[in-house]
RNA sequence: GCCGGAGUGGCGGAAUUGGCAGACGCACAGGACUUAAAAUCCUGCGGUCCGUGAGGACUGUACCGGUUCGAUCCCGGUCUCCGGCACCA
């Protein structure tokens, strides 16, 4: 055990000193090339799980290198911090949510600086302090005043027994989750930002994103769901009104033998005509009604309809066509209604089956295995026209075009593009968030609070019940209030913000954390934005990375922020898993960072989670790894000791005079090569780590001759540290000291490659017969061609093997091989 | 259903531009040291077969096929797993 070194004690000591000496802090430095690197920050729940080191192990492994490589880094952490856990703690244990949040960042400050991350913690931000919140309420009056943020009545879920709105995820068959009253529907008015505006330029500057993940893109671009199409209105018979539809089909149209519209359309009651079809028109929406967003939404969900019994007339050919209200139309995309082909559309064709609808095809897939006249399910493909008056013979992309372009000249429609995306709904029913700065008035309407009443504070004056409404509706002191325009009484908004809105603009803050003035200055911000590199997991593909670039071009239109989107390459790490799943409390497989910090130190949780595999892929826990990354830093360690004296007063530079000393000089090379390519360009930390392995390796069969050179000992140690210094900063400190270096090795510079010892004089080359390896001979290196052929022809065994053949062809590629080729 | 991604030893993984498959590590086995164990150091480690032996032959990157002098890598098809979206007209 002796010969185990003592981690806790290393590990303390120089957490302590890199404190005391204010290694971390960040300046600002022109005359530097500035990194601003950035790790998702956490919510502050109460302990780091194995994500978190994973994520900011990563992190400080850049940072590091980056600093050693001369950049001025920027590396800041704090805190989301608002958010429900820590009002469910407050229902739960009666502690008050910000006491539980402040000692749960407490706690986790610790772990992270327990874990040796080189944060700049003067920078730290918490979303839950006034001073932070206060310009995010800032911002929402920017988006307000600029009619970005606005207010709506829309149908939410609702439980009539916790008189709360709940999320769609809380309501499990129509039923309340928590107290299984009927969930239904109310009419709520909510506050969204109108993201939409953004749509185009989102989608846009995806392309322009070339350090992010293809996946990260396309799942955003999915999520955003463009598409191109065109408007129609249709004629009602019997009605003053058009009714608007939106399709991305209009080469379809003279195949519509239906019209569908929402039930929340508004001409959805106008429409039904009669008393029994009234009835049950009533029936049917009122039975929607009851059912989550989820449900109404699932694919799986039966196709049901009823007939208005009113008609719409086709606008190309005149056809009078029956108008539904059908289950499988969302009132909020689109037009809210849609001419239903049944021969093209999958949704059409099922309805149109079930009730006995007409089904006219358009479209002539022009196969001989479909047969046209009757079809067993949509034709969805391309085809030509038929059935379709001039525009007969078209391919149907054509037609799209030439139909659009009819309607355009007719006015009876035109192109048009819809977007998946809706408007963020921000408006929280909940007590810790940043209170959403409006107040309303009788006379004036909805007003911002003036700018210097800000932050809207939290009140301290609210019990937390867990029913009924947010406590803040409960707080009057809060409430009630002065019309910030005519004085007059009026009431604050109660509700507060989604918590995304807090960490959409928090790496804006870092960069000018303390600022009292603004919410960051805008030079603090010329210098350090972008983001250079983005690190954090999958999980906030689409939500949190699209408000962010979404907050960052509004920031920027409103000549806020220096650019337009924030991050510029972004590395998504894989989850953490213990025997082949999630990490988690009920099936008892959860390894605590803590855990391992203990028993095995900083340096071997930072090197194991490293190395077990690469930073975007899933990472299987393992003891007995762990164990190994441990036993590697002994070894390392060992090493270095054992050879400290030997390198004490060794000159600075050194000969290579023997084959020993050739290897030994290439392979400490290809070190520094592959660890800086490997963690300056393509965050391969686990390969970066095996080439260190690799060195030590070969650093140990070096030592043992006798003619082994002082002065290539001492280089070898030296940079060996230094190379592991950003994966194990504490014990390559203690080394770094102990091999007579002064100061910390962070500040040391990054160890860089003598590509002249790569250049070997002699190379192995592969003879393959037929493309098979069957020998392997040493050339001198940059032997040509015809010299490799040469060679290998004059090769023995390759003789032997050729058997007097003669070789139909003969391929040599300089360094690499000779492949003969014979029939 | 649609859209992505991935399948390599007992395991995690490597092979960066089409050129030696399995680096590095874990596990395992044998040896050295030790009274013994642990620790450490050394050696071996895809499969099948041949050879007393040094060594050699064949085969092998999910499966089938193609392109190529040469394929883990490119192309076509199949299977499996994972992820995202899911009535978006």
């Amino acid at each position: 055990m002796l010969d185990r070194y003592n981690f806790n004690e290393i590990e303390k000591k120089w957490q302590r000193r890199w404190e005391e000496q204010g290694l971390f802090k960040t300046r600002e430095d022109e005359s530097k090339e500035k990194y601003y690197l950035l790790e998702m920050f956490p919510y502050p729940s109460g302990k780091l799980h194995m994500g978190h080191v994973r994520n900011y192990s990563i992190g400080d492994v850049v940072a590091r290198y980056m600093r050693m490589n001369g950049y001025n880094v920027l590396h800041p952490m704090g805190w989301d911090s608002f958010g429900l856990p820590a009002e469910n703690a407050a229902v739960m244990n009666g502690v008050r949510p910000d006491v539980w949040t402040r000692e749960n960042i407490g706690e986790m400050r610790g772990q992270l600086k327990r874990l040796g991350l080189s944060y700049d913690w003067d920078r730290e931000v918490a979303t839950c302090e006034p001073a932070y919140y206060r310009w995010m309420q800032w911002i929402f009056i920017r988006f307000f005043e600029k009619g970005l943020a606005y207010k709506k009545k829309n149908p939410v879920n609702w439980c009539p027994s916790c008189e709360t709105v709940l999320a769609n995820e809380q309501v499990v068959d129509g039923v309340c989750d928590r107290c299984g009253s009927v969930v239904g529907k109310k009419e709520l008015e909510q506050w969204y930002l109108k993201i939409t505006d953004y749509a185009e330029r989102l989608l846009e500057g995806l392309d322009r994103l070339e350090g992010w993940p293809g996946k990260v893109k396309l799942m955003q671009k999915n999520w955003i769901g463009r598409s191109v199409g065109a408007e129609v209105d249709f004629a009602l018979e019997g009605f003053p009104e058009k009714l608007r539809i939106f399709t991305t089909r209009p080469d379809t149209l003279y195949g519509a033998t239906y019209m569908a519209l929402a039930p929340e359309h508004p001409y959805a009651r106008k429409l039904i005509s009669g008393a029994a079809r009234e009835k049950a028109a009533d029936e049917f929406i009122g039975k929607l009604q009851l059912l989550s967003d989820i449900d109404r939404t699932a694919a799986t969900l039966e196709k049901e309809g009823v007939f208005t019994g009113s008609y719409a007339v086709n606008p190309l050919n005149g056809a009078k066509i029956p108008v539904y209200i059908a289950n499988y139309i969302l009132a909020d995309y689109g037009a809210g209604a849609i001419m239903a082909v049944p021969a093209h559309d999958r949704r059409d064709f099922e309805f149109a089956v079930k009730y006995g609808i007409k089904i006219i095809p358009v479209v002539d897939p022009e196969d001989p295995e479909i047969d046209i006249q009757n079809l067993k399910e949509a034709f969805a493909a391309e085809g030509k026209m038929i059935n379709s008056g001039r525009f007969n013979g078209l391919s149907n992309k054509e037609c799209a075009v030439k139909i659009t372009e009819y309607m355009e000249q007719e006015k009876i429609g035109k192109k048009s593009i819809n977007f998946r995306l809706r408007d963020w709904l921000i408006s929280r029913q909940r007590y810790w968030g940043a209170p959403i700065p409006m107040i309303h008035c009788e006379k004036c309407g909805w007003t911002p609070e003036k700018e210097e009443n800000l932050p809207v504070l939290l009140p301290s004056d609210v019990e937390f019940t867990g029913k009924g409404e947010s406590p803040l509706t409960a707080s009057k002191t809060f409430r009630e209030t002065a019309c910030p325009r005519c004085g007059g009484a009026a009431e604050r908004e109660t509700d507060t913000m989604d918590t995304f809105l807090d960490s959409s603009w928090y790496f804006l803050r870092y960069t000018d954390a303390k600022n009292t003035e603004e919410p960051f200055g805008k030079d603090r911000a010329k210098y350090w934005m972008p983001v250079d590199q983005y690190i954090g997991g999958v999980e906030h593909a689409i939500l949190h990375l699209l408000y962010a670039r979404f907050f960052t071009k509004f920031l920027f239109d409103s000549g806020l922020s220096p650019v337009e989107e924030p991050f510029t390459k972004l590395l998504t790490q894989g989850m953490v898993l213990k025997d082949g799943g999630k990490m988690s409390k009920s099936v008892g497989n959860v390894v605590s960072p803590e855990e391992i910090i203990e028993k095995y130190g900083a340096d071997t949780a930072r090197l194991f989670i490293l190395f077990a595999a690469p930073p975007e892929k899933e990472l299987e826990w393992s003891d007995t790894g762990v164990e190994g990354s441990y036993r590697f830093l002994n070894r390392v360690r060992r090493l270095v000791y054992g050879l400290s004296d030997r390198v004490k007063d060794a000159p600075g530079a050194y000969e290579t005079k023997t084959p020993e000393d050739w290897k030994m000089d290439y392979a400490l090379n290809y070190a520094v090569k592959k660890v800086s390519e490997d963690i300056g360009g393509r965050f391969s930390f686990n390969t970066a780590i095996s080439a260190v392995m690799e060195m030590v390796n070969a650093l140990y069969r070096y030592r043992e001759y006798e003619s082994a050179d002082p002065g290539l000992l001492k280089a070898a140690v030296d940079k060996l540290i230094l190379l592991l210094s950003p994966f194990t900063p504490h014990i390559c400190e203690e080394m770094w000291a102990h091999t007579g270096h002064g100061g910390s090795v962070l500040n040391a510079e990054w160890p860089s490659c003598d590509e002249a010892a790569l250049v070997m004089d002699r190379v192995e080359i592969v003879i393959q017969v037929n493309g098979k390896v069957k020998e392997r001979i040493e050339v001198e290196n940059g032997l040509s061609q015809d010299g490799l052929i040469r060679a290998a022809t004059e090769n023995a065994k390759v003789r032997k093997l050729l058997d007097g053949k003669s070789a139909a062809r003969i391929v040599a590629v300089p360094g690499k091989l000779v492949n003969i080729v014979i029939s």
